[in-house]
DNA sequence: GAGAGCTAGTTAAGACGCTGTACTAACAAA
DNA sequence: TTTGTTAGTACAGCGTCTTAACTAGCTCTC
C-alpha cells in the first residue's frame, strides 16, 4: 500500500460522505473523516476541478463565526451505463445518474443469441446506451446470470453458453471505458444496499423465472469459495419435490419461482390461494432460518412480483423465520419487499461502477 | 487514512508473509508485496530492531547473483496469553507462542462465580498467566460465550450474568496490556482459519455442552447485525422436538450437543448407534444446506468429541449436504473435523491478539 | 582465473500526502 | 467598535514511498 492509495481512500471517504449525507461544509467533512481542514480543502479542490463536486453557497443555519460553504456532489454531472442480462429473452439497459435514477432506458430482444454472438450484441447495445448518455460516462456495469468472479470473468453461465469468459476485460477493451460485471442477484443486493437503504447484513432474494440470492455481510458482498455465493434457488427444500431445471428435485426454485407460484394459485379462490402462498412462505422461512441464524442477518428482502410475494407468503415466511431462530437474532429481523423493483439489477450494476470508480457504495 | 496507516499496513503485509510463508529474503518480500526493495529493507530494519524478526543466514538455493539473506519471524520472541471461558465450570488459559502452541497451561475452577466477581477472577487468572510467561506478552485474548461486539464489549452472556459489560476495556485497564475479547465460537473459527489451514469461506461448528458456530466469509469474520452471528445452535431443526435450554423446541442443540448425542447412542449396539448418529447427521446436513448454498462455503468444520462426530454423523451430514445443494457449490465442499481440538478457542483468542497487534491472521 | 552478467541489498535524492501553525475572512454578541 | 468564534488557506516540515545509482557477492564463460 502506497501513500497515494491513502489519498485515494480519503478522496473516497469525502465522496462517500457527500453521497450519503448530502451537501456538507469542508469543516464538517474534516470532522466526519477526522482529517484536517487543510487536507479536506485540498481534496475538495481536486474534486471541484474534476467537476465531481460543486459549491452550493452558504449553509443556512446561522451560528457564530464565518458561515460555512456547502460542498455537494454533482450527481448529475456524470452518468453510468447499466445493463441487466438476467432475462433470457431481452437485454435491459439504462443510462443512469450517480443516484441510480434511470435517465434513458433501452431494451433489446435477444433472439436466441448465445456465446460470442451474445457478447457482440451486448457490445453494440452498450455502445447505443453510451451514445445516448447526456453526460460523460464514468463506466459500464453489467449484471449477468451465472457465476462471475471478482475480476468480471464469467466462470459459467450455461443459458448464455458462456464459460470462463473474461467479459469485463473484453468490454473494457471494446468500449474504452471501465466495465464491471457481477452476478445479477449479487448486483441486486448491492443496489438495495446502496440505493434502497438496506441493512449492513442482509440477503436479497430475486424471484422471477428462477430464484437467485445476493448476500451482504457486515457491509460487503459475499463472493464465496468459488464465486458462487447466492445459489439459494437450488437448495433442496422439499423432499421428493418437483423436478427442477437443474435436474434435481425439490429445489427452492421449484416452489418459489414466479411461474411455480402462479401455477400454485391458479384457479383458487383468494383464501385458498393465500393458504397456498403461506405454505410456500413457511418453506422459505424454514430454509432461511439457518442462514439468518448463522449470519445474524438484519434484513431479508424479496424482489419480484408483489402480488404473489407481498402478502400471505411474506407474512408466513417471517413468522416461520421468527419461530425458528433465537429471539436475540429474530427480534430485529425484517422481511420486506425490495424497494427498487424492476430496476434492482440495473441499480446494482451502477453501484458496481460507482464503487470501483469513485469508491462510493 | 494517513500515510502512517499505509506504513502499518505494509508492515503487517511483511509480517503476514513471514508468518505464513516462513523465512523469506528481502528481495522476495519486495516481490510478494509489490513494494520496492528499499522500502522492504527499511521495514525489515525496524522489525529487526523490535526483535520481531531475525536474519537467518544465506538462502540455501544456489543461483547466480549475490545470495539472499533469509529473514524470519521470531515466533518465540513474544508470547500471547489466551483464556477460554466457554466452559461454565472451569476457566482454561494458556501462554502461547505466536504460532499458537501452548507453552504453559492453567485452569481454574469457577465455583459458581458470575458477574463482577467473575471479572475479578478472570483478572487474577490472567495476571497469573502473564507472570507465567517466559517472554514479553504482546496481549491477552479471551474467548467468551455470549454476544460480544467488535470492541470486546460483552453485550449479553446470560450464564455469566454479564450484560453490556466492556470486558476488553476493563481488562486492558487492569492488566496494562492490550486485551481482545470475542465470542468463543467465533474465536474457534479464527483459530482454525489461521492455525488450522481452513478455507477462506467456512463455518466451524463447536459441539460441546451446547452448539455454537463461527463463520468466516471471504477471509473475514462475520459479525452480524447485532454481533450475534453464529447462533446456529438455536435454529429449529426438528418440528415439535425436544425442549431446549433456551425455552424453545427442536433446536439444533437438542440433537447435536454432546450430551444429546451420548443419550442418543446410549445402550445401542454399534450399528444402531451409527444409524442414530447418521440421523443426526442428516438433520445437520439439512440445516447447513441453505447456509452452504447462500455463502458458497468451501468447508465446514466440526469441533468436538470425535468418537461421536467423526463417523456416521459426519458422513451422513456431508452426503445430505451434497444432495441438497447445487453440484457447482457442493463439488469442492469439505466437511471435516477441526484440527485444533481442545485448544481451538485458545488458539482463536491468540489470533485475536495476533491480528490486532501485528496485523497477522 | 578474469571478466561478464546477474541478483541482493544500500544510499541518496526527489515526489507526494498529511500535519501543525499561523494566518485571513466573515459572522454574532456585547 | 471590540471580542470571540468558526471557516477556510498558506507554508514549512515530517513521514513514506519511489527511482536511480551504487556496492557486494555469487555463477558462468571464455
Amino acid at each position: 500500500m502506497l501513500p497515494e492509495h491513502a489519498r485515494a481512500h480519503n478522496r473516497a471517504l469525502v465522496l462517500q460522505h457527500l453521497f450519503h449525507e448530502g451537501p456538507t461544509s469542508r469543516a464538517d467533512l474534516a470532522r466526519a473523516t477526522s482529517l484536517t481542514r487543510v487536507t479536506i480543502s485540498d481534496l475538495v479542490n481536486v474534486l471541484l476541478a474534476e467537476g465531481l463536486v460543486e459549491e452550493l453557497g452558504v449553509q443556512p443555519g446561522r451560528r457564530v463565526g464565518k458561515p460555512a460553504i456547502l460542498v455537494g456532489m454533482r450527481t448529475d454531472a456524470y452518468q453510468i451505463v447499466a445493463v441487466d442480462l438476467s432475462d433470457d429473452a431481452v437485454m435491459r439497459g439504462a443510462v443512469m445518474t450517480l443516484t441510480g435514477e434511470a435517465v434513458v432506458r433501452r431494451s433489446l430482444p435477444v433472439a436466441g443469441q448465445v456465446g460470442d454472438e451474445l457478447v457482440g450484441l451486448l457490445t453494440r447495445f452498450a455502445r447505443t446506451l453510451i451514445s445516448a448518455a447526456t453526460r460523460p460516462v464514468i463506466g459500464v456495469g453489467v449484471g449477468s446470470p451465472g457465476v462471475v468472479d471478482d475480476s468480471g470473468r464469467v466462470i459459467e453461465a450455461p443459458n448464455r453458453q458462456w464459460t470462463d469468459l473474461p467479459l469485463a476485460a473484453i468490454l473494457t477493451d471494446r468500449l474504452a471505458l471501465p466495465v464491471h460485471v457481477a452476478n445479477d442477484a449479487n448486483s441486486a443486493a448491492l443496489g438495495e444496499y446502496t440505493y434502497g437503504g438496506a441493512a449492513d447484513s442482509m440477503l436479497v432474494l430475486t424471484v422471477g423465472q428462477g430464484v437467485g440470492a445476493g448476500v451482504m455481510v457486515d457491509g460487503s458482498r459475499v463472493h464465496g469459495a468459488v464465486d458462487a455465493a447466492g445459489e439459494l434457488g437450488h437448495v433442496t427444500v422439499v423432499d421428493d419435490g418437483e423436478l427442477c431445471a437443474c435436474g434435481r428435485r425439490g429445489c427452492l426454485e421449484t416452489v418459489l419461482a414466479a411461474p411455480a407460484l402462479r401455477r400454485a394459485v391458479a384457479g383458487l379462490d383468494p383464501a385458498a390461494a393465500d393458504e397456498a402462498l403461506a405454505g410456500v412462505g413457511r418453506t422459505l422461512g424454514t430454509a432461511l432460518a439457518p442462514v439468518v441464524g448463522a449470519l445474524n442477518l438484519g434484513e431479508v428482502l424479496l424482489s419480484g412480483p408483489a402480488d404473489l410475494l407481498d402478502g400471505a407468503l411474506r407474512t408466513a415466511a417471517l413468522q416461520t423465520l421468527t419461530d425458528r431462530t433465537m429471539p436475540a437474532t429474530a427480534v430485529g429481523l425484517r422481511l420486506r419487499m425490495a424497494t427498487l423493483d424492476e430496476d434492482v439489477v440495473l441499480a446494482g450494476a451502477a453501484v458496481l461502477v460507482l464503487a470501483a470508480q469513485l469508491g462510493v457504495s
